[in-house]
Parts: structure tokens; C-alpha cells; sequence
DNA sequence: CAGAAAATGTTAGAATGTTAACATCGCGAC
DNA sequence: GTCGCGATGTTAACATTCTAACATTTTCTG
């Protein structure tokens, strides 16, 4: 079949990361601009179709893109804000670890360019940011992918890891609580997160307030191991407070 | 100023990967489109604009997306060609080895996403393409990032790599001269390249034609450590009878 | 080869996006 | 205050894309 086929030489030349004009597309492939627009609908959500463009793999990183959709509505204001604290830990130079997560790209998109900072991190979401950011140095914990947070693990990367001297650790978290401690949802995250937060000078936890007094499967540490706490400003005072007394400073937008 | 606050929200909205319309930004934001227009036409190249849409972080792979837009109409369709041949060596259930460039981006996409292939690599622009395709399993080896190959390595990599079988490995060049053999542009690729040869059961190397004669600075691998030769049908009959004799089995679509 | 069905091309009008010009608002300086 | 300036909003003319209907070509089948 030649729909088939000029799917696939459309999607060639997508997949690279671009997108092409759809008279562009229709000269490429040799038909009508109709063809191709009929096409691209009967492979529906293969590509994105966006006001005369074809773009192509954008249904975002690492295949966790309804994930984030979902998430997206309902926290992207708070996380935002949480990362605005924690971008004001960022000092040019340095080495920082940034953990996986919906939250935790927004700092990494907040890292200016030129601040010649060193960025390690374990997620596809986060690598495909900073990596797009000239000035920065990036290194990347590699392993088996996990698709539930776009990362990766194995045991070699925490073997890297624990050679890499942190500045600050940003580390994100499913949940928050006081007395139980703070956990997030999939295992293969917990040793990654306990040899950066071992290995930083600066630990801050990134979390916007929702996830107070969550809990899920996987604990990775105490509230007390953190030196900083980047919120939304949605974290009641009492509980602020609390946590002040723990030892934990509270970073407000 | 408000604008570069705008600019910070509509970055934070959109590089976890996705697009906005435009009257939903201007919603988002409080403001006019138009205003979303000014903002985004002020900071030109932050943002991808197209009809209606804003897109963010789509400049492309790791930041070598000049590299690649001048490389994309010279020879994509060679390339394109290339991979198909090696696609026919892809099998269901068996694991491989995918290099990086901008030639193997087209087999990666080419990779069956129900085929339970466990997909090795260690660069940017293949991980974005396979880690989308829910049925692989995707192992990414890590380290220092290289822009100009939008690449990764590291000796932990290697460690990793010593310990994968592989059934097929895919290795990309920049130049396979006959007498003097095969080089690639960056000497961090040399031992990752090695390496995944001596571990490999089948060895392809994926070349467009327009590669033979050519040599760049690091020489990886003689011509004869190769199984097949993937490539599409530029090359000239003298010299696939010459390869041939040498114990090469020519792969053309 | 005829006929049917599918695929592709063409066209025109509707919908949408684009641009530029001008109006309005908000804010700081004098 | 009010003047001026920059930022933002509004409008209308213009350009482009979208959709559906129909024309044409190709492909398959008997």
C-alpha cells in the first residue's frame, strides 16, 4: 500500500525532532497537499497535526505523556511555583542533581543557559531539556527505562553517581509525610535519590503542596534529611512551622 | 517585567513536551493573543510558532538540530533507504544495538513497537524515539553529554555494556574507506562502538552511500569486522563486488 | 477489457490565522 | 496632576488553511 509507505518516509523524516509545512510535506512525498492530509488522519495521533505543520513525536517524553496531561491541569501552578524557590538555589558553577518527575521540569527549563552549571539527572523529561541548553554540562544516569517516570536505573549509575561530587540536590517526591517520612511511587527511584541526597552538600526537596500528608509505596528518606523545603506558597503556617522546628528552611516564591 | 514573567509561564506549560493553542496561551496567560503573539515573536527561536499553535523545546535533538536541518535535505532520503535495508535485519524478542548519528534515527523509528525488541544506545535522539514505543524495552547508557552527537559515555557505560548480549548491533559512520576503514567524527564514540562489536552475535554497519571514501578523525573498525553492509542503492557495482569478496553481504532495500 | 472500488486531485466557500494600524491603558517622571 | 512612553487591546483587511463535494486517475477483479 503506498499510504503505508509514504507514512513511513513522513515519519522518517519527523522522528529526528521537527516538523515540516504540509506543502513541504506534499512535495516531499510526491502527492497533494489532500493526500496528505488525508493521510496523517488515517493514522490518527501518530502525528501531530498543528495549523498547516506536521510535527511529529510530540506527544511528549518518554511515553508518560497522559500521565503528565492529567497532572498537568490540576498542579502545573503550584509546581512552577515550587520550582521558582528552588531556582534560587541554583549558583552558576556548580553541580546540582535533578531528580525525575512532572515537577522537577520546571527547574531544569528555569537553569539559565550560560551559567556553566553541571546537570545530573536520570529522567528522559529532564535530559531533554537541559540538553538543549549550550552552556550547560549534562550527565546522564543511564540504565533499563522505566516509562512510569521516564527514567532509568542500574546499578553501574549509581556507581557513577556516587563519584560525582553535588552542590545541590533537587529532589521531588509522590509524598510528604511528617512523621512517616517521604515517598514516592516507583522502587528503582529510592537508591538513585538516597546516593544523591548522601552525596550532596545542599539538599533541597521539591515538592508543590499538594502532595502533604501523601504516602506512596516507595520511602526514600526523613523529612530532617533535607536542608531546604521549595514549595508553593499553598503550605499552611503551622505546618511551616513545624517543619522550621525540624530544622527544615522553607523556600517561598 | 511582566512579559518575561509570561515567557517563564509559557515555557513552564509547554517543555515537558506538548502545544498550546494559541487562545488557550492567551487564556492561560490573562492577556490578548495578540500580546502572546508580541511575547513570543520578542524572543525569537525560544518558541516554535506555528499556525495557531506554540510549541516549545521542538528546535530538536540536543541541540545539534543545525547540524541536522543542514544535513536533512542532503541526504535524508539515502539515509532513509540505509535503514530500511537494516530494518529487514530487526527480529522480534532479540536485543540490538543502535548507535548514534543522524542516520540510525530513522531505523529507530522503523523498530515495530509490538516487537518486545530490547533496544540498546546511548544518545539523545534515538532514546526520544524508542522510549515512545510502549513494547520496547530501552536500555540508555549514560555519562558526560556530547552535543555534537547528541551522545553520552562514560567508563561506567562501557562496564554496562560489557555486560549485554547483543543479537544485532547497528553502527553508524561518517566515513568507511575500503583500505583504510571505517571513522566517525568524535573519539568518545570509538570504545562505545568497539565495544558493542565485540559484543555483538551480528554486525551491521548503516551507511548512505554517500559516505564511501570518505574518513573523519577517529578510525572505530575495519571494514571486514562488519556482517552486512546497510545501504541504499547509490553505491556502485564495482565496489559492492569488491566488498562482497571481502566477506561482506551488501543489504539493499 | 469492462466495470467497480479505492485512491488521489481539484475546486470553491467557510473558517481560521496574520498583520498592521490605531485606540486605550497604566505607570513613572517632572 | 499631566505628560509621554511603553505595553496592551481592538479592529479590519488580508492571507492562509480547512472542509466537503465532486472530478479524475489508478488499481483490482471477473
Amino acid at each position: 500500500m503506498r499510504r503505508a509507505d509514504r507514512l513511513d518516509r513522513l515519519q522518517s523524516a519527523l522522528d529526528a525532532g521537527g516538523y515540516l509545512r504540509l506543502k513541504d510535506a506534499a512535495r516531499l512525498l510526491g502527492v497533494s497537499e489532500m493526500t496528505v492530509r488525508r493521510d496523517i488522519a488515517s493514522c490518527d495521533g501518530r502525528f501531530a497535526y498543528l495549523g498547516g505543520y506536521i510535527a511529529g513525536g510530540l506527544e511528549s517524553a518518554g511515553g508518560m505523556g497522559y500521565i503528565l496531561d492529567r497532572e498537568r491541569d490540576a498542579h502545573i501552578e503550584m509546581k512552577r511555583t515550587a520550582c521558582d524557590s528552588a531556582a534560587t538555589l541554583l549558583k552558576p558553577g556548580e553541580t546540582v542533581f535533578i531528580d525525575c518527575g512532572t515537577t522537577t521540569t520546571h527547574l531544569a527549563s528555569r537553569i539559565p543557559a550560560d551559567s556553566q552549571i553541571t546537570v545530573v539527572c536520570y529522567a528522559m523529561n529532564i535530559a531533554e531539556i537541559v540538553c538543549k541548553k549550550p552552556g550547560l554540562r549534562v550527565v546522564m544516569l543511564g540504565g533499563l527505562y522505566h516509562a512510569s517516570s521516564a527514567s532509568f536505573s542500574s546499578p553501574e549509575s549509581l556507581e557513577m553517581l556516587r563519584g560525582i561530587g553535588i552542590n545541590t540536590a533537587f529532589i521531588s517526591a509522590g509524598g510528604v509525610h511528617e512523621s512517616l517520612g517521604i515517598s514516592c511511587s516507583n522502587f528503582h527511584e529510592v537508591e538513585i535519590k538516597q546516593t544523591a541526597i548522601a552525596n550532596a552538600v545542599t539538599k533541597a526537596l521539591v515538592v508543590d503542596s499538594s502532595k502533604f500528608d501523601q504516602v506512596k509505596p516507595a520511602f526514600f528518606a526523613k523529612l530532617n534529611s533535607f536542608d531546604f523545603l521549595c514549595c508553593d506558597d499553598g503550605i499552611d503556617p503551622a505546618r511551616a512551622e513545624r517543619l522550621a522546628a525540624a530544622g527544615v528552611r522553607i523556600m517561598l516564591p
